[in-house]
This record gives C-alpha cells, sequence and structure tokens, in this order.
DNA sequence: CACATCTATGGGAAGGTTCCCAGTCTTTTT
DNA sequence: AAAAAGACTGGGAACCTTCCCATAGATGTG
C-alpha cells in the first residue's frame, strides 16, 4: 500500500527519474516526441510514488478546470435528475466532472449560481434558464449549452431540446385515436415560455387538422403533484367534466389522477389523463400514467457532447430530439384508425 | 453595463487605486486592519470594472477550493436526489459547490470517482460508499462525512445515517398494532451491509418483543422497481400469501405493489405493504404507500454542515437522525392499542 | 560537405493569488 | 521620555503546473 505523500510535486518526479520538469509534464499529458526511455522511467516514478499532478495548478496554467456546470431547476424533480444522469454519465468518460446548481425556480438563485459559476472558472455550462428574459446570458463568454425550451429564445446559442411540437402532435393525436375531443390542459406556472411553447403547438396542430380550439380551456399550476391537483380542481368546479386532460408535465399529471379519484371519478373510463415527461413515477400509478416521454437521458447527453464540442471550438449546432409515446393506462383503446402523418 | 474585462488582476486594482496588492487582497478577503478609505477605494474600483477574483489562483495559493463532492449511488433515484437537494440547499448558503458523483453501484465506477475527487482537490466529500470494504477510505487524508448505513463500519469517521434500529421497530410495530403477523421482507441486492442492518434490526425487533423469528422470510432483489416486484413474485411462486410485505425502500415496495395487482390480490385488503425511503413516488400510487420514511434532504443538509465543521478543523462527530412514519393507504387500519414504547 | 528538418530535452517565465516578514507611523504603557 | 504595542501597508516568495524558446544531436537532402 503506497501511502500518499502530500507534497510530491512534478519537480521531485523530475529529480527522482533524472530527467527536467519540462519532459515529465510532457509524458504526463501524452504530448508526441518522447523517448521510450522517457516514458518509461515517468511511469516508473509514478507508480512507486503515487504521484498525482495537481489539477489546480494545471488549471491556472492551462486555463482549463476539466469542470462543467449543470445549471437546472431542480435536481428533485425525477425529469432533471434523469438529465443529470445522461450529462454525468457522458461526462465520466471525458474525465469530466460535473457541479450541479438547482436554482429552485428562482431567478435570483440562479443569478447567484451563474457568478458562481463564472467565478470557478468552469469550461463551460449546460443551462435551463429558468428566467424569462436572461438577456445577459451571451455575456458570460463562456461555452454554453442550453436545454429545455427557452432555447428558441436564443437562436445563435447551441442547445439541446425536446420537439414540444412533435410531441404534442403525438399526444393530442393519440387523444383523437381515442375518440377523445380537445382535452383540457393543465400547464406550468414556472416556465412561462415552456407553456406558451406548448400551447402555441397545440393551436397549430388544431390548424393542421382544421380543428377548432376557441374554447381551449386551460390551467396553471405549480409544476408539482400539488399543482396539478389543484389546477384540475378548480376546474372541475367551473367547467363540466371534460373527457381528457392534458398535462404539460408528469408531476402536474399525476396530480389530475388524484383529484379525479377524490371525485370518484374514475380513470381512463371517466376522464382520460395524459402527461408530458417520462418520468419513472408514471409507472406506479393505477392505472400507470400514459405519457409522451422526452428523451431526458439522452437529452443530458448531447448536451454534454455539444459542450464539449463548443470548449474545444467548435460551433456546436441546435439539436431537437423526438418525442415517443409511452402508451399504458390512463387513456381509453384507440376506436379510430390514427391520422396519417402531416406532411409540412 | 461593465462588461467583464478578460485578464483583469489583482495587480490592476491595485494599480488603479494606488494600494498594493496585499491591501487589495486583504480588502477582498475581508482581512482586519483595513483602513476605511482602502476599503472604500477598492470597493469603488472593483465596481467600476467588474473585477473578479481568480478562484483557480486562490485555490493554488491557499489550497481551498470551495467545492466538495456528493458521492452517491444514482442521482436519478429520487431519495439520493433528494439527499443531493439537502447538501445543495446548505451549500448555497457558505458559497460552496458541490460536485455530484453517481457510481451507479458499480464499485469500479465509485474508486474512479473517488480517485478524481482527489485529484481535482476538493475540500471534503461526503460518501455513501457502495463497496462493503472501502478499506482505503481513511487513506485520503481528506475531510469526509459519511452517509448511509454503511457508516457504521468506520467507526472513527464523521457521519450522518438514519436510524434503521427505530425505524425498523416503528414499522414492525405498526404492523403488529394491524394485528398482522411478521411480514415477509424484501431487501436490496446492492448494499450488502445496508440489508443486513436491516434485517440485524429485525431480529433485535423481535427479540425485545418477544416474537419469534426463526422462520424469516427474506427475498433479494434489485434496488429499483422491477426488481421488488420480481422478488415479491418469487416469495408468492413458492411461499402461501403473506398478510405483510415489509421492502427495505421504497422502490422495491412499489414494485411489490404491481406484484400483487399482477396476482389480483387487493392491497390492502389481502396484502399490506409497507415502504422505507419516504420518496414522492409513494404519494401517487392507488393505495399511496405507507412508509417509513429516512429524513432524506435533512441528511443531506446535516452531512454539509458536519463536512464544513470537519473542514474547518473541527472533530464532526456521528449522527443518527430518526425516521418518522407516513401514514398512508396500504395498511389495514389499528386494531390493537399500540406497544409502549421500549426502554434500552 | 553544408544546410535544413526532425526528435528529444532542458530552463526560464508566466499564470494570479495568498502568506510571511518587515517596516512605518500612531497610540498606549511604564 | 523611552519603550512597547497596535494599526496599517508594501514587497518578495511560494503554490505547481504548462507554455515558449533555445539547444543538441540525429537524420535527411541538395
Amino acid at each position: 500500500m503506497t501511502k500518499r505523500p502530500q507534497n510530491m510535486t512534478i519537480l521531485d518526479v523530475a529529480r527522482l527519474s533524472g530527467l527536467s520538469k519540462s519532459t515529465v509534464s510532457r509524458v504526463l499529458s501524452g504530448a508526441p516526441n518522447i523517448s521510450e526511455n522517457a516514458k518509461k522511467k515517468v511511469a516508473e516514478i509514478v507508480a512507486e510514488t503515487g504521484y498525482q499532478r495537481n489539477e489546480i495548478a494545471r488549471s491556472l496554467r492551462s486555463g482549463r478546470t476539466g469542470v462543467v456546470a449543470l445549471v437546472i431547476p431542480d435536481i428533485a424533480n425525477p425529469f432533471w435528475a434523469d438529465v443529470a444522469r445522461g450529462a454525468q454519465d457522458a461526462a465520466v468518460n471525458e474525465g469530466t466532472s460535473i457541479l450541479i446548481f438547482s436554482s429552485d425556480w428562482d431567478p435570483v438563485r440562479e443569478k447567484q449560481h451563474l457568478q458562481a459559476l463564472v467565478k470557478s472558472r468552469v469550461d463551460g455550462a449546460i443551462i435551463n434558464p429558468v428566467r424569462d428574459g436572461l438577456e445577459d446570458i451571451e455575456q458570460f463568454n463562456l461555452p454554453i449549452v442550453l436545454i429545455g425550451s427557452s432555447a428558441s429564445r436564443f437562436p445563435d446559442m447551441a442547445s439541446v431540446s425536446s420537439d414540444i411540437e412533435q410531441g404534442v402532435a403525438l399526444g393530442l393525436d393519440r387523444l383523437a385515436s381515442s375518440g377523445l375531443g380537445l382535452p383540457v390542459f393543465l400547464v406550468g406556472d414556472n416556465e412561462r415560455s415552456a407553456s406558451e411553447r406548448f400551447l402555441q403547438a397545440v393551436r397549430r396542430w388544431a390548424a393542421k387538422r382544421n380543428v377548432d380550439c376557441s374554447g381551449l380551456i386551460v390551467e396553471n399550476g405549480e409544476y408539482n403533484v400539488d399543482g396539478g391537483r389543484a389546477a384540475l380542481e378548480r376546474i372541475l368546479a367551473t367547467h363540466a367534466v371534460p373527457r381528457a386532460v392534458f398535462a404539460a408535465n408528469d408531476l402536474m399529471a399525476l396530480g389530475a389522477m388524484q383529484a379525479l379519484r377524490n371525485k370518484g371519478l374514475s380513470c381512463p373510463d371517466d376522464v382520460a389523463v395524459l402527461g408530458f415527461d417520462g418520468i419513472a413515477a408514471g409507472e406506479v400509478t393505477t392505472p400507470a400514467l400514459t405519457t409522451v416521454a422526452k428523451p431526458s437521458r439522452q437529452i443530458g447527453d448531447e448536451a454534454f457532447r455539444l459542450l464539449m464540442q463548443r470548449i474545444e471550438g467548435g460551433q456546436g449546432d441546435r439539436m431537437t430530439l423526438p418525442c415517443t409515446l409511452y402508451e399504458r393506462g390512463t387513456l381509453p383503446a384507440r376506436v379510430n384508425e390514427p391520422q396519417p402523418a402531416l406532411m409540412d
């Protein structure tokens, strides 16, 4: 068991191996034009002494830290945890570490995080901006990849997002195939822009399908289970019982299911429920939640790759990933033929 | 809008303010014995130029990075995400950032992470060791706080864990109060030591209550929903239908509920199910999962505090946090008076 | 043979901060 | 009045690496 000497430096390795610090440094960072002998000698000493490069000194000189930041609204939200997991898995292969910041939907806190992140000199950042106007985001001259729906507000920046329009169409087509009309909609408070995009996609779908959507019923709520329950309860109190509910995220959809149960309404027989996210918790309810799934891990994974490209000086473009339908138990069976795919 | 000059250093601030770099440094780090004039002057220049200290250079000289690591099995597991959230919230107030590593229950990957973590010179680490024998953990002379059940294996290290014995007793007493006998047990594969501690707590409870536990039925499974379902299915295939199931974690409990539903057994009427963790997903099932909740956020929070103490040179002791019962719908009503609390 | 090119190495500087020590000036103590 | 203590400031060294430039020998080319 070699003990880890605290104050070993590259100079000690140089001395012990009879080489110069420059050569040792080159061996350690895999530079070309090194003799076999030097490589062997250094490897030997390193194995013997357990020397480890001081990453901080390295960063100071080279300007790179090997750390990237991930700024998301809430790590305790399963969707974001999945995104984080995807990024993490991609990062570990590159020897990069991930600094995670939860902004808790709080613009002030997000701002603090952004500053902390610049201060700690990360190599780049993957950000889901909660603030509707994060105008100064371009001011940080730092490689950044945006994730989530706000990406569209910054057309010049690299981004990875799920295809909301396609996902919404997928969900609405599925509802239509069960012979249900336009559902009522539950959307989150926290991301005004995300909600707008969602509803915009709904209107666009309606236009294409020649469905009248003038009387759209939309209720806002907090982006969690309780928020979804409360939102649907408000609808039930003021409107006729709808045939279907489409929530802009799974947590709210789960809340909607609770609201139905509390009212003694059966799902899917009385009211169908459709979610949007694809979180694991949707599998364990009774019935299990049918939902339009975003490719959460893949978003994290691709965002990380794109970020690495940008850090290495590449351009890094905009990426839109398709959603898929997790067909489970909260929708009645199909009665119609599925509509043929639309051409744009 | 002040632009962020790239190459401003403390020397520039010194020059512009007519002070020496030493004095500027002292002002910036809030050292004592500075004239009001110097403070004002520096504040002025900083405000004017938007100068930010280079944290890397700072770290190199001072040896502290303002970053701590959190090593957990899986960030996508809601329990661990909650722990992370607790630690994160505590950290943000101290101006500390958190580097999150998911080991994915893989000892090899954990080892990699531990090395990465030492290399990146974090100030300390909060670790839930997955390896049963992480013997060399003490070798890192780095402030460490252990979380989770393996803490007991390292009696000399600071740790925060939930009181498994108390939690198990809480659950078993609750089952007893519904007139149910000893349940069958579902435990996870991944953490052998955790499972052992859980079963040990069961036996200890049985001894105190004079309950015969010689014929304990225990099934192992993967630490997730599918694992729990499969484990209970194996029991159902080989034994009489039990009156109650006690899973060592919530995900497996949710799986158990699925297994029951698939068999056409009603919960809680035919079989009661009790979980252990207190994750949010347990609220949305039908019926909602009754469970012994660990104080997950608080664990993260206290672990972070303890770590800060240790980093500042303090001792940092061992902390055990009590579990609470989330009384929901998967247990039948109580029929007996609750047993009086035991004295140890 | 003279010259250019390539390979392998070494030494000094730089990166931006904090820490230590010394020094000045003012205030308190004996 | 002299000495000691305190308040405040400045300069050099240190932290540990990588980067740049110079050098020496080996190899190739006309």
